[in-house]
DNA sequence: ACGACAGCGCATCTAA
DNA sequence: TTAGATGCGC
DNA sequence: GTCGT
């Protein structure tokens, strides 16, 4: 089975684009953020979010703060009246509903705990066009480096780490990248991006992520069957499959120890795999994974992947050429792609395949569909329940032998269920799905009635998901080797 | 007041 | 050589 | 920054 997923990855974050090309989110089905009845408290908090990444000493729990509150506020339909109505939804604090208080007074917010901060102008916090004064005159060489640091980051394997490095050695432009003295400072699986960036630094559309899917079908004439389901995220930078395989490996138990006992120290071991049904360690034999054999090799050979990023047995990820049609509306054939790929033409993308076993798509299919804050919640709710989940589903803690026993992973449904919770749809799982409805801040306290929207919207579009529940026959045995015909 | 705030895959470095 | 540790990105 | 202990 397979299927395309679109990863909602943070490309979408407001502050991640400089005021000055900022762009609209996409069609949102009511108005927030960009247009609703806070958008200058969200302006204003972006900001004090991009402030606090670009801290010397970044916190990144202060960040995520920020991110809880943007996005309480960009749920909430009217007004904002007052930093304590904002706090009492949960996941802000007293800091940022003072903030917001002196947002809402029209005076500059004076941090409580001593330090740091040039201190904001006298210039209202509102200043709808968001112009900030007297700081940038200062901070303009920092802001400058932000910018740079954030850009880099736009090339998927760069984060935050090398992009810093690269601007201290004085790299300050994507295009840069390909010269020689910073191409250097890159690792091969980054310098393989950096060569592609010119061409794939726009989001990847619906669409695109379709043609992939298609192109690909063929697969099902072995390892797998197609599945159209699809997340419909809006926005994402790589193209995700899910590919599922119809080996039944040993699962790797969660490895940190006990669970509610809290103070679990997780060293971690190295890394074993499964080769067939044996474990191999992970610097032997990486190119005789199943995943490369059977789905990645004859994808390059048909003008589809073009390169590799890393590769492993569970997780592949490299550059895809987004096929396109020809006129008459055919798929442009192989020998089209290969040359196309010769010359360097043609869209291409960052390609994630991964590779998971049957007993393990619907958690697999949770953890690549889910943000992270939805997945926070996800765990968070199996630890309350003394069960673990990870990418191949639940776990139970057996006391006596002081390990981890598998218990299910196959379908979403049930695993949702075995958490108390109902079906959450796919395109509900991402915080950018925040408007109109409720907030949707870290569950709170006890957050009763969150549980019963959800349930209600839920009931409405777990209908129509059937699709994990017809398995289907495959294929049995290890899939031959490149097979295809076209 | 104070610590947790997720955890893991793959690449690469280090030491036996 | 390779088991184990660490870095980095996600 | 926020939350829980």
């Amino acid at each position: 089975m397979l299927s395309v997923v679109l990863r909602q990855t943070w490309a979408c974050s407001i502050t991640r684009t400089p005021p000055h090309v900022r762009l609209r989110l996409g069609p949102r089905h009511s108005s927030t953020s960009t247009s609703g009845p806070n958008y200058d408290l969200i302006q204003l908090l972006t900001r004090y979010k991009a402030e606090a990444e670009a801290s010397d000493a970044r916190n990144p729990y202060k960040v995520r703060a920020y991110e809880r509150a943007i996005k309480v506020v960009a749920g909430m339909d009217e007004p904002v009246r007052s930093g304590g109505q904002v706090k009492r939804l949960g996941g802000v604090g007293d800091r940022i509903a003072k903030r917001i208080d002196a947002f809402i007074a029209n005076v500059s917010y004076v941090p409580t705990n001593t330090t740091q901060k040039t201190q904001r102008s006298h210039t209202s916090a509102v200043a709808d066009n968001g112009s900030d004064d007297g700081k940038d005159e200062h901070k303009d060489k920092g802001a400058c480096s932000q910018y740079v640091i954030h850009a880099l980051q736009l090339v998927p394997g760069i984060g935050r780490t090398r992009a810093e490095t690269l601007y201290h050695a004085g790299c300050t432009s994507l295009s840069d990248l390909i010269k020689p003295e910073f191409f250097d400072l890159l690792t091969p699986a980054q310098q393989i991006c950096a060569r592609f960036a010119g061409c794939m630094n726009s989001t990847v559309t619906l669409e695109e992520a379709e043609s992939v899917h298609v192109a690909l079908a063929f697969l099902s004439s072995h390892a797998t069957r197609p599945d159209t389901s699809r997340r419909n995220q809006p926005s994402s930078n790589d193209v995700t499959l899910l590919i599922v395989h119809p080996f039944e490996p040993a699962l790797k138990p969660p490895k940190d120890s006990y669970d509610s006992a809290q103070k679990p120290p997780k060293p971690r071991p190295t890394q074993f795999y499964a080769v067939g049904d044996t474990f191999v360690h992970f610097s032997q034999n990486v190119h005789n994974t199943a995943l490369f054999l059977d789905v990645v090799s004859p994808l390059e050979s048909r003008g589809l992947i073009v390169a590799n990023i890393s590769g492993g047995p569970q997780r592949w990820r490299g550059i895809v050429r987004i096929p396109e049609c020809v006129e008459g509306g055919e798929w442009e054939g192989r020998a089209e792609r290969l040359s196309q790929i010769r010359d360097q033409r043609g869209d291409y993308r960052r390609l994630g395949i991964f590779f998971v076993p049957k007993q393990c798509q619907g958690a697999a299919r949770i953890v690549l569909t889910g943000d992270i804050e939805f997945l926070r919640d996800v765990n968070s709710r199996a630890h309350r329940l003394g069960l673990r989940f990870d990418e191949y589903g639940l776990w139970k803690w057996i006391e006596g032998e002081g390990k981890w026993e598998f218990l299910y992973g196959e379908s979403e449904e049930v695993i949702f269920g075995e958490l108390g919770m109902d079906y959450v749809h796919p395109a509900r799982r991402n915080f950018t799905f925040l408007s109109g409805e409720r907030p949707r801040g870290r569950p709170k306290k006890n957050s009763v009635d969150d549980q019963s929207t959800d349930s209600a919207c839920n009931r409405r579009s777990g209908v129509d998901l059937v699709e994990t529940a017809q398995p289907g026959r495959r294929k049995r045995g290890r899939p031959r080797k490149v097979p295809l015909q076209e």
